[in-house]
Formats: structure tokens, sequence, C-alpha cells
RNA sequence: GCGGUUAUGGUGAAGUGGUUAACACAUCUGGCUGUGAACCAGACAUUCGUCAGUUCGAUUCUGAUUAACCGCCCCA
């Protein structure tokens, strides 16, 4: 009986690893040209942080989370987002009064949520975002946006398609709360299960409903863009303003409210669609707060964050071909050639090892047929022979495997060899730098 | 939580109510124990997701179950 794996968790592994690390270290990259620092905050957490941050009215906490009991009746939550650590992380570690403010962190890292797994959606996921905290310019807010959309393009993505609206603050939202409240008192009955729940919890989700019949009359509902104050009008048109200066395509969504309690003002989702068709739901998404840090305790400084699902990144590009470059390489092979020859083999490749060379050695005694094989599924440039014969002359066989050509050499040149060969391939490599391409465009 | 589709070696997959379950790739052995492809000969599913039922007989039919994929809801 075979151990399965656990549903809606899936392993990474080889070239689908190294795809994610690329991923992250562009994002990281990105987020680092923005200022923002890394944090590392536990995977587990008390369940009362996600039920005040992320909202008791949210379908995260009502029917998504990952909740137990630990063996001291605590109850606990494997996170389903990384926001609400990052805030109490702050709180916890006060850092709003031990460092300079604002507070810019990013983090990468696991979320669970007990869902049904699809295209794109896993219960174990890794999410890439950024939190800004401490500053109430509405240019923070644009800094997260801009940020995010610089990540897509430098990942390679064209055509990106990003949603914002606008929540307002407390007055406008409380003004357009009471507005929904009425219209659809009218109509409610007629709506479905989910949406006569919303209507008491929190009527704006009505306006995220799929059903066709509740879009129809949601459709002439009031929209939030009438009840704003004027202040948080102006901030909006700030953000849209500046959108433009840049020409960074948006598209205003009435319906857009985000299924986490703690947003106000801006909110925005990334979409992407592959050449294929292929959609997998936004590809990130985030807000502008103002309440989430005093709700678990902290002071009340305003912020902005933005996520990014990594396993979504990684499924659109797949399917548009911007991860084919991500291959295992491999400097040097290390063949012997007979039993006896293996422990002088791994003494040489031990040595190249230590000067930092990427080094594979077999261990048995193989035939050439399979050692040959091997070095190309490894994808390796050089082979390092070694046997019988070479051991008594103090030799090794240098082969590069791509020209085929071997040289004998004695073993003490090898890895002077080795670096000029290597030097020469950097420089080359020098030319075709990867600043080029960033600044490029 | 609801709906649809699927389940055959390491992988991709054909196929049938009756003991040879195709084919391809990968792997291994030998031709060729000191040099990579190709080629040739051979090996590789006591078994068709799991459990039951129908049947003389089930991988095939039926039911249940589990899982995966896709969609709804929601979300990254």
């Amino acid at each position: 009986m075979n151990v399965n794996i656990v549903k809606g968790t899936h392993d990474i592994y080889d070239d689908d690893a190294r795809a994610f690390e690329y991923i992250e270290m562009v994002l990281k990259a990105v987020a680092e040209m923005y200022s923002f620092q890394q944090i590392r905050t536990p995977i587990l957490e008390y369940t009362e942080l996600f039920t005040r941050s992320v909202g008791e009215s949210s379908d995260i906490v009502r029917k998504e989370m990952y909740t137990f009991l630990d063996k001291g009746d605590r109850s606990v939550t494997l996170r389903p987002e990384l926001t609400a650590g990052v805030m109490r992380s702050i709180v916890t570690n006060k850092l709003y009064a031990t460092k300079d403010l604002p507070i810019k962190s990013y983090y990468v890292g696991p979320a669970f949520r007990y869902e049904r797994p699809q295209a794109g959606r896993y219960r174990q996921f890794n999410q890439f975002g950024i939190e800004a905290v401490g500053v109430t310019s509405p240019y923070q807010d644009l800094e997260c946006i801009m940020l995010g959309y610089d990540a897509l393009k430098l990942l390679g993505f064209k055509n990106i398609n990003l949603k914002i609206n606008s929540l307002g603050d407390q007055e406008s939202r409380n003004k357009y709360r009471e507005a929904l409240k009425e219209y659809f008192s009218k109509q409610i009955d007629n709506m479905c299960a989910d949406c006569k729940e919303r209507f008491n919890i929190n009527p704006l989700r009505i306006l995220d409903c799929k059903v066709p019949a509740d879009q129809e009359i949601a459709k002439n509902a009031p929209k939030m863009r009438d009840y704003l104050t004027p202040e948080a009008k102006k901030r909006f048109e700030t953000i849209t303003n500046t959108l433009e200066e840049y020409e960074i395509p948006y598209e205003i969504d009435d319906s857009l409210v985000r299924g986490l309690d703690y947003y106000s003002h801006i909110i925005f989702e990334f979409h992407y669609t592959t050449e294929n068709g292929l959609n997998v739901g936004a590809v990130g998404a985030g807000g502008h707060y103002d309440n989430l840090l005093s709700e678990i305790g902290g002071p009340a400084l305003s912020g902005v964050g933005l996520a990014l699902g990594i396993e979504r990144l990684y499924a659109v590009m797949k399917d548009d071909n911007l991860l084919k470059e991500e291959k295992l390489e491999t400097d040097v092979y290390v063949m012997p050639i007979g039993e006896d020859s293996i422990k002088d083999a791994f003494g040489v490749a031990q040595i190249l090892r230590a000067n930092a060379y990427k080094v594979e050695i077999c261990l048995e005694n193989k035939s050439f047929k399979q050692l040959f094989k091997r070095a190309e599924n490894i994808n390796a440039k050089l082979a390092v022979i070694i046997g019988e014969n070479e051991i008594k002359n103090n030799e090794v066989v240098l082969k590069d495997l791509h020209t085929q050509k071997q040289v004998t050499i004695p073993l003490k040149n090898l890895l002077g060899t080795l670096d000029m060969m290597f030097d020469d391939k950097e420089e080359e490599h020098d030319h075709c730098s990867c600043a080029e391409d960033i600044h490029h465009e």
C-alpha cells in the first residue's frame, strides 16, 4: 500500500524546482530594487490572527483554513496568506518603534487553503509578496502596483491585465454599504443563498457573485465610485492619473471587491491569459489597508501590500514558453574506469568541488556507454576520465563533451587548465549581460 | 460544498467477457569489459486505482470507494 501525496499538494523537483527558483530570484531582485527587505514568519499562527485580520466574513476564514488544536488545546492555523503574519511580526517585534517608517518587507513561502484543487489552484501553494507599512501617500500604493507590474514584465509577460477599484475610506464604505443594502433589500429574496448570507455579513461581496441572474440584478446597483468622499476620490484619481502618465494600462472594475476584509481605498488584481488561452485567475493581487495593524493590537498605521502566486506564474509562463532556459548545468563529470580507479577519481572530484566547480562523479564501475549517457543527461560540459593507466602516470584525460576533443594532461595541471577554460567562457558570457535586458525596452 | 471527465509497466499510451495485454520512449544485458550516435539480439505489466457484486470465467459489465484533471463558488 503506497502512501499518497496529500490532496492538493504537489512535489516540485528538478527542472520545475529550478524554474521556481528562477521566478523567486527575479521577484526578490525586483523587491530589492524597490528597497524591500526580506521577512520570514512562521507558517503556523494562532487562529485568532486570521479571524481578526483576514476577517470573519471572508470565505478564507469561513471555510478554507487548515485549523486544528495543538497538544495544549490552542487553536492554530496554517497560514492562508502571509500578510497577517507580517503584521503580527511588526507588532510582536515592535518594528514600528524600533525601525524607521516605512517598514518595507517582502516574503516568499508556502500558504495553505482547504479548497477543491483545479487549474492553478492548490491546497499548499507558494506566494511572493510585499508589504509597505507606515506611509499614507497614494504614491506608496502606486509603488506597489508598479513593483508588481515590473516584476511581471521582467518575467517576460506581455499584455498584463491590471484591474483596479477603490473601496474608499471608512466613511465612504459605510455610506455605500447602506446604499447597497437598500438597493438589494427589494430583490434579495430572488437571489442565491450565498448572496442572502452576503447581504447580512458584507453586502459588497454580492457584487462579486457569478450567478448570471444575480449579476443582472447587481449590474444596476449603486457604484462605489459615486459614494467616495472627496478625499477618497482624489486619492483614487492620483493613482489612476499616475498610471496613465506612466502608460500602465489598467481597467476600473466596479465589481472588484476582494475577498479579504481588511482592504480600503485602492485594490488591484493582475490577470493574464496565455496565447493558448490558459487563464488561472489572478496571478497577483493586493491593496491598501488602514486598520489592519490596529486590529491586531498595533498602532494605527496604514499600509499596502501585493501578493503573487508562484504556481500560477509558473503555470502561465510554462504555457507561454517563458521558462525554457532553466536546465541543469554540470561543469565536469568524473569518470572512473574500473573499480580500482574510484578512490582516486573521488579525490579529484572533491578537489574540483572545493574550487567551486559543479562536479558529478560516477561511483560505480560502469561501461563507457552508460558513463556518456549520464554525462549527457546531466548536461556536463567536460569529462575527466581516470583509469589505471592515468593513475600510474599521474595523468587524467580531459574531454570536451561538445567538441569531442580530448587531451591527456598531468593531474597537477587539471585545475589550472579548467580555470583557463572557464575564465574564457565567463568573459564571453559578460558580453550579453543580464543587466542590459532589464534596462532594455 | 456542488457538477463533469478519467484511472492499464518507470513514462506516453492501444486493446479484449476466455491465460501471448499491442506499440513507442526510458532503463538494463549482450554484440563492443578504454570512449558517446546509429544498428542488431534479448530482458522489462503473475497484471489493468481499491473493495465488493454479476458470471463457469472480469482488466473488460455493475455498484461503491479513493485519487487526479477540469468547471462552479472563492481565490494567489
